[in-house]
DNA sequence: GCCAACGTTGGC
DNA sequence: GCCAACGTTGGC
């Protein structure tokens, strides 16, 4: 069992629009290290911080589980989509996609205020440059994150 | 809109 | 394999 922080853009998928959804097909990653972290560590039953991006209250909104293992992400072969890959194929795909469950949302625990608790300072989402979409959380950091949003 | 910090691409 | 140019992310 693994833990993760997940960025999504709310304007895109909120953690509104993810609770109202059976499940969240995670489609549209096109970085190999975060394509890597889906297709050979994820494991379903996986808990997910979902975290909110590129938005005027970046933080974390909510909690998800991951629901599928990985497989080809079928955006890649739609030359039509925003997400399409003239290089990849059926026989070889490039890019892969798992299935996450948002379970609950959180009363937002802010980056402003994540930064500000010394127990969280080592989450790689508060390093310096840090731009993957998906990183691991080691278990005593999620459990920080835990403590924090239950107060 | 700015820009730091990457990641990717492609010529050589 | 090097590396300059370019593209992207995402907080501010």
């Amino acid at each position: 069992m693994a833990y993760w922080l997940m960025k999504s853009e709310p304007a895109e998928m909120s953690i509104d629009d993810a609770l109202a959804m059976p499940a969240v097909p995670w489609f549209g990653v096109r970085n190999y290290q975060t394509r890597n972290f889906m297709r050979d560590v994820m494991r379903v039953g996986d808990g997910v911080l979902f975290y909110h991006s590129s938005c005027a209250e970046p933080g974390i909104a909510g909690i998800a589980e991951v629901v599928s293992t990985a497989y080809p992400d079928h955006t890649q072969y739609d030359s039509k989509s925003h997400y399409f890959d003239p290089k990849a194929t059926q026989e070889t795909p490039r890019w892969m996609m798992v299935d996450i469950k948002a379970i609950r949302k959180t009363p937002l625990l802010s980056l402003t205020e994540m930064r500000t608790h010394s127990e969280l300072e080592t989450m790689q989402v508060l390093q310096k440059g840090s731009r993957l979409s998906i990183t691991p959380v080691t278990t005593a950091e999620w459990n920080a994150v835990m403590m924090l949003l239950m107060k």
